[in-house]
DNA sequence: CGAATTTGACCCGCGC
DNA sequence: GCGCGGGTCAAATTCG
C-alpha cells in the first residue's frame, strides 16, 4: 500500500505539478531555424555596411564562436536548474514520507466524528474527496441542497488545502496568491490554536471565504478551507501578464505562471524570445546582448524563486498533491 | 491618513 | 428555553 520507492515518488511529482520550464538546452538552434547565420550577417550587413568589408568568413567565424559560447552558458545553466529540481525532488520526498507517518499517526482521529456543526460536518461529507487535495472542489449532493439550499449556494465549492509552514511562523498566513481580508479570529473548542477568518479582498463582488487553522498534530501545518469560488482572475496571473507584458518590452520572454486545479503550472518559453524577435534589428540587438539576455533570465528566476505568491502556490500544490495521493493510497 | 488587522461583542444554529 | 460554540460584525488599534 505504501509506496516508499524513490522512483515512483518522482513519478507522483512529475505527474502531478508540472515542473517543467519548457527550457530549451539549445534555444538558438530554433533561432537558426529561422534565422539562417548567413542570412543574420546578410541582416548584418545591411545595418552596417562597413562591415562587409571584414568578409564573411570572418563574421560566421565570430557568430560560431558566440553561438557555443552561449550554447556552454545555457546547458551549465539548464545544468543548474536540473540539480536545482532533483534537490526539490529529495525535499518533498523528505516531506511526503514526513506526511506520510502524520497521516497515519492521525489517521483514525481524522475519521472520527469530530464534535463539529452540523452543517460545517455535512458539508465535509459533501466532500467526498475530504478535500485532501491542494485545491479541491467538491459539489453538492441532491439530498441536503433541499434543505439548505440558500446555504448550499454560498458554500456550493468547499476545498481545503494544507500548507506546510515554519514551525516559528506564528501568522496564519495562507500565501495561496490571492488577497485576502481578515475579519475574524476564534479559539476553536477542538483545537487550541486560533482560527483565523478571511474574506476575498474583492469582497462583496467575491464570495470567497477562507479559514486558516494550525493542524492539531503537527502545529507547522496551517489548514486551510475555502468557501466559494472567486469570481475573479487569480492575481498572480494578472502580475504574471503584467510581468511578462513588461518584459516583453525589455527582452520578449513570454513568462507566465497559473495555480488551477491541476496544478502550478509555469511556462517559460525561452525559445519564443528568439522567434519573436525574428526582424533584423531585433536580431542585431540580440546579438550584441547576451548578457542582458543571461541578465534577464536570472532575474525572472530570481523573481520566480523570490515571489511568495509562486512559493506559496508551489507549497500548497505540493503539500496538496501530497495529501491527495496519500488518501488515495488509503483507498 | 487610509487601509489592514485585532479583538471583544453579538448573532445564530444546535443539542440538551 | 438556555447554554454552548462557531461565525460575523464593527470599533479600536496598528501599520505603511
Amino acid at each position: 500500500m505504501k509506496t516508499t520507492s524513490t522512483s515512483a515518488a518522482m513519478d507522483y511529482s512529475s505527474s502531478w505539478v508540472d515542473t517543467s520550464l519548457d527550457l530549451n538546452i539549445n534555444p538558438r538552434r530554433s533561432n537558426d531555424d529561422d534565422v539562417p547565420v548567413q542570412a543574420r550577417v546578410g541582416l548584418a550587413k545591411e545595418g552596417q555596411s562597413n562591415f562587409m568589408e571584414l568578409g564573411r568568413k570572418v563574421s560566421v567565424k565570430d557568430e560560431t564562436g558566440a553561438l557555443v559560447e552561449e550554447l556552454n552558458r545555457v546547458s551549465a545553466e539548464n545544468k543548474k536548474l536540473t540539480e536545482m529540481l532533483s534537490v526539490m525532488c529529495e525535499n518533498y520526498n523528505a516531506l511526503r514520507s514526513q506526511l506520510m507517518d502524520f497521516m497515519s499517526k492521525n489517521q483514525d482521529k481524522e475519521l472520527s466524528p469530530s464534535r463539529k456543526r452540523k452543517s460545517e460536518s455535512s458539508n465535509n461529507n459533501n466532500d467526498n474527496t475530504i478535500a485532501m487535495n491542494g485545491i479541491s472542489e467538491s459539489s453538492s449532493t441532491d439530498e441536503e441542497s433541499c434543505k439548505k439550499s440558500r446555504e448550499e449556494v454560498i458554500k456550493a465549492k468547499i476545498s481545503r488545502a494544507y500548507v506546510r509552514t515554519e514551525a516559528n511562523d506564528t501568522s496564519l498566513v495562507v500565501k495561496d496568491g490571492y488577497q485576502w481580508r481578515k475579519y475574524g479570529q476564534k479559539v476553536t473548542r477542538d483545537n487550541p490554536s486560533p482560527r483565523a477568518y478571511f474574506k476575498c479582498s474583492f469582497a462583496p463582488s467575491c464570495p470567497v471565504k477562507k479559514k486558516v487553522q494550525r493542524s492539531i498534530e503537527d502545529q507547522s501545518v496551517l489548514v486551510a478551507t475555502y468557501e466559494g469560488e472567486h469570481n475573479h482572475p487569480h492575481p498572480s496571473q494578472m502580475e504574471a501578464t503584467s510581468a511578462a507584458t513588461r518584459s516583453l518590452t525589455i527582452g520578449s520572454v513570454p513568462c507566465s505562471a497559473s495555480l488551477g486545479s491541476s496544478g502550478p503550472t509555469i511556462t517559460l518559453d525561452l525559445t519564443k524570445s528568439s522567434k519573436s524577435n525574428n526582424d533584423a534589428r531585433s536580431s542585431k540587438s540580440r546579438m550584441e546582448a547576451p548578457e542582458a539576455r543571461q541578465f534577464l533570465v536570472e532575474q525572472m528566476a530570481s523573481s520566480l524563486t523570490k515571489d511568495p505568491n509562486f512559493t506559496a502556490a508551489l507549497a500548497a500544490a505540493i503539500s496538496g498533491r501530497m495529501l491527495q495521493q496519500n488518501n488515495t493510497e488509503k483507498w
